[in-house]
DNA sequence: GCAAAAAGTGAATCGTGAC
DNA sequence: CGTCACGATTCACTTTTTG
């Protein structure tokens, strides 16, 4: 899709709104291949049997809602089937799907994903640091739930930001489990009673790790059971649109109020750490070009055990060997492939310095600019 | 069912023994309601595609088994269907199943739990301590694997040694996510050339955990993919019967050996294994995800001499400088090392505080356990 | 012989853009 | 659509080799 194209179509989306209704028909009602991502929190199905009580006898306010009653495994895989149909219709060919479940509902979740061709990119834990214990003693402390991060197709090219993950995680790659403490205190949004305004409601920590982690701003972030609007609200303060469904007027109420004070933060601290692929190509031959390396000079290989003479149309030659700075390296190592860059070296006041040094000071000299 | 009834039950089963053959079969020709646990680590369906290099170029030893090869989803849903139903039929009625897999296969396996009337007690999660690394950097690390408990029925009472797994978590009850490391070392079965005997041996910490949760000394337990035999292993040590079934002579004979050297434990042993302490790490990033910092927020440095701004991602950005708390802070110094914990501070009531009190609240909700 | 450095390894659905 | 060249990418741990 066109840079054009894409602006015309986030033109015809309802960005930054509440749609009020159920989350089929109102995404069916919206353009096909439309949205960079979509977070869903569906109805767990918990099939909850009588009342919970504490050691106490104080009662547990369980999920009871009339939404997440359903009759049957047959009818919630009905509606899973049904509105994970709707959601694959709007989302952009690389755009990404979350879904959050327990196992109460995940596994059905899961497998209807794949049935409709989406392509699992991770299953993720959140660890809750402060999970509501088993009062019972009969059963292990439900400490978690688990998301699945899956793309449109197999060959899709959903977004993520490596490196802005592996930042956050203080420089060793993001896993597939995140502790993240459970939404309390004065992030859980109470009615004017002081009651807790949805029996559910996700922490932000745990969106503000999906957000950064599979969207870029300016995306559009399309949540079905939108709720009392953790996904907006995120999305809003990390500078992307969002769109949210919901069908219960007291939630959109509830969620609405919280959008209104949500401020989104500036730009300079929305830009987040990318990757080297980001950072405009710099071909060898300029190294040579801009007389940095002279042809005829000998460049050495990572350990010491290879030479190779720079030549002036920016190839190398080595022994019986010639060909880019890449596929010399990796005819001599024997390597399926070879990042020429590090791999090689020069001479420098008796130093050797991988040639990746000099990539760099054209890139600095150009000052991010693209070409 | 009564005791002596159990007795001649159990008089029936080939106990202790590693029956050779297809599960399905062999499982059919045991007697119904026989077996009080049933432990599966079922092929995964990993579907993968091409060959995988480490960025040293080494290549990653793919698990490429035929035994792993389904033609499709239906194929393997009919695999699942089959084995489950057979599996069924041999557990006693208060008997319970366990069932490992990754995101590949588990979600088909817990809709299909679920299909034929089993009843999920716990999703349980085995959070690796040492995963294999992301080498391209695509995804997250995918550091976990999914075992799902289940019992026969909705109405049916599982064995759950409660206490026994509170006093294995020194003291709290036990939670549905377990930290243990994957099976390497002495361990790691080899065959004569040196060679690992089975491509996805199970470490035993992770059967102990299982067998002492839900079973009883002298129960039976029945593993239809046997592999290596690291529920027998487990089995006989606690104390417990076990039945491998496996179709590959190689997995056999080595589980065989293995077998043949395995000691059943004395009574007072059996507490040892398994926790392990460690101070969490806590990355920066997980301050700003929580609130407890915002993005845009400006820290001070020590000494009051330096500001910087917090991004999205958890890095600082400062005058021309980006990174991690270190790094700018190093750089700041013209030092070639700092400690961003006590070197920033931020403001709170008019008051500089190090950030490394906030790092302590986290330590502190975690209490200090990983597992 | 011992300490330090280097090499090896684990259930993995692991690339992108120009032409 | 396919082909081709570029060139980005790893964590915790054990085992082996080197000094």
């Amino acid at each position: 899709m066109t840079k054009a194209k894409s602006r015309a179509a986030q033109a015809d989306l309802p960005l930054n709104q509440i749609l009020a209704g159920d989350c089929i028909a109102q995404m069916n009602a919206l353009p096909e291949n439309s949205v960079d991502l979509i977070f869903a929190d569906p109805p767990y199905n918990l099939q909850l049997k009588g009342e919970l009580h504490r050691p106490d006898n104080s009662k547990v306010d369980a999920v009871d809602d009339a939404w997440d009653q359903f009759d049957s495994f047959a009818a919630y895989d009905a509606f899973t089937r049904d509105w994970l149909a709707a959601a694959r219709r709007i989302l952009k060919p690389n755009g990404a799907i979350w879904v959050i479940g327990s196992y109460h509902n995940v596994f059905r979740m899961g497998a209807e994903l794949q049935n409709q061709g989406f392509w699992i990119m991770n299953d993720v834990v959140w660890r809750k640091s402060n999970p509501m214990p088993n009062f019972r003693g009969k059963r292990f402390t439900n400490a978690h739930e688990t998301l699945i991060w899956a793309s449109k197709s197999e060959n899709a090219k959903p977004t993520f930001n490596y490196e802005a993950l592996k930042a956050l995680n203080e420089g060793v790659q993001m896993r597939s489990d995140w502790v993240i403490p459970i939404c309390t205190g004065g992030e859980r949004l109470k009615d004017d009673m002081g009651n807790k305004a949805h029996p559910t409601q996700k922490p932000e920590a745990l969106l503000h790790r999906v957000i950064i982690a599979t969207t870029n701003p300016g995306d559009v972030i399309l949540d079905p059971f939108f709720g009392t609007g953790t996904t907006g609200a995120v999305a809003k303060m990390l500078g992307r649109n969002y769109i949210g469904i919901e069908r219960e007027e007291a939630y959109r109420e509830a969620a609405t109020k919280r959008l209104a004070r949500t401020r989104k933060l500036d730009a300079e601290v929305l830009e987040v750490t990318t990757s080297k692929r980001a950072e405009p190509r710099v071909p060898f031959g300029q190294l040579v070009e801009r007389g940095m390396l002279r042809p005829g000079e000998e460049l050495v290989s990572q350990g010491n055990r290879y030479t190779a003479k720079v030549r002036a149309d920016g190839t190398l030659i080595g022994k019986d060997i010639k060909g880019s700075i890449h596929q010399v390296g990796a005819q001599l190592e024997g390597a399926p492939s070879c990042n020429g860059w590090t791999y090689w070296h020069y001479k420098r006041d008796g130093k050797l310095v991988p040639i990746d040094a000099l990539r760099q000071q054209i890139r600095d000299e150009m000052g991010g600019r693209i070409n």
